[in-house]
DNA sequence: TACACCAAGTGACTAATGTCACATCTACGC
DNA sequence: GCGTAGATGTGACATTAGTCACTTGGTGTA
């Protein structure tokens, strides 16, 4: 890939969008650009975490495995998002694992090029701290709709993650299996598809060829803030 | 309070530990200090974030509501924490409520005086990174108990997040009553209380006059890892 | 001391979900 | 078209933890 062609990826995501072009080139110049095939894993849980990975094109999702095996899905990372930077900025080991869910390509950066970077281009850290504020308020988000809300709320609130604003025909980002959307969600396969059943009998959202779709946005985010 | 000992106490928590006395100054000169008594909030939910506060004395409850009215306990906060970034940084809301358990002091800055700070002393936003990277590697955390343990293990994990690592006789670091700890565990109060009874049968935990101690942080500490 | 209050302990019941065990369906390669 | 693997649909049942309704205990104060 060329420099100009990454540079052109690289700006159109925020953390990126002001950079002038010899911070692009910095940036480009410092990293290493990696393909990865669906399956790949662009992060390893358990791994000492050196280097911080930015996705240019593809989907990622990223999770973990507790110690009983059993599985969550924190997170799915779509093209310009940054990943890995929470192990290398406070030197712990990587907690998730950042899995490719199709062909996928990003630019890895070393702790060093990081700092150098961070050093160079003073707005950077503070995009940086934004982002990071946003993860934040996603977890705490995440952990107060897990913990305050039943399954029906909480899967609403999942599949409203996953929707695209202005999508037509209210089509999710992601086409997840029903399995994926219950690690997503927390709750069991079977769970989850009993759930959509009931509200596809309602038209408030479709399921066709294992494909959700949102059909009525506005009752959905009615029942992510139920009572119960 | 003198400068110099607000100089002192800030001086001995992470964030600051390498300012030197200029760059304390500053923070000082800048910020804005007040006195809160045990009840009152330092920073409520919903309201909008123009300021940030480090916390200098006394214990504060960060917390928030969700709509259907359960109250969720985030975390504890202890001096030399910083508090109420999220929202300065991403000027959405604030998220959550923090509330002083005890009376408290605290050092709040505005925006601007923090923006400027952040760019007089280039280690201050590295060194938030970092805090911020641990915020995030907490919730994570939080998560992944809430979602993948049941009642036990989970218990055990927030015990332990409570637990000092040298105390004497598993002292911790605060002590709730069971109403909160159910708070901060995620379970009911009255399953707090029956959980804890067990474990005192077998001497891992103590109870005397609403007070928990940890007997056998190593059997907590298996029971928090445990398959179920 | 007695009262008041709030925290803690406990039994019985209920609700919400997970688990298991299959039956189906669907897409895709041969 | 056929077979197979993986995704879905569904009933029955087991479990976990919450809820309700009390009782008991402890502490501070008039």
């Amino acid at each position: 890939m060329k420099a100009e062609e990454l540079a052109s990826i690289l700006a159109e995501h925020s953390l990126f969008a002001d950079c002038d072009e010899a911070e692009l080139a910095d940036l480009i110049l410092r990293g290493n650009f990696v393909q990865y095939k669906k399956g790949d894993e662009l992060i390893m849980q358990g791994d000492p975490g050196n280097s911080l990975l930015i996705l240019l094109s593809g989907n990622a999702r990223t999770s973990m495995v507790a110690s009983n095996g059993h599985e969550i899905v924190l997170d799915y990372a779509e093209p310009g998002q940054v990943l890995g930077e929470i192990a290398l900025l406070d030197g712990g080991e990587r907690t998730a694992s950042v899995t490719a869910i199709e062909p996928t390509t990003a630019l890895t950066i070393t702790r060093t090029a990081f700092e150098d970077i961070l050093k160079n281009h003073k707005n950077m850290a503070l995009r940086l701290l934004k982002v990071m504020a946003n993860r934040i308020r996603t977890a705490n988000t995440m952990i107060e709709g897990d913990r305050a809300y039943t399954s029906g709320p909480r899967l609403a609130r999942y599949l409203l993650r996953l929707s695209v604003v202005g999508a037509e025909e209210g089509r999710l980002k992601l086409d997840l299996n029903q399995s994926e959307l219950g690690n997503f969600a927390g709750m069991s396969r079977e769970h989850i598809n009993r759930q959509l059943s009931t509200w596809s009998e309602d038209d408030i959202v479709s399921v066709e060829s294992g494909k959700v779709r949102i059909l009525n946005h506005a009752v959905l985010s009615n029942i992510a803030n139920a009572d119960s």
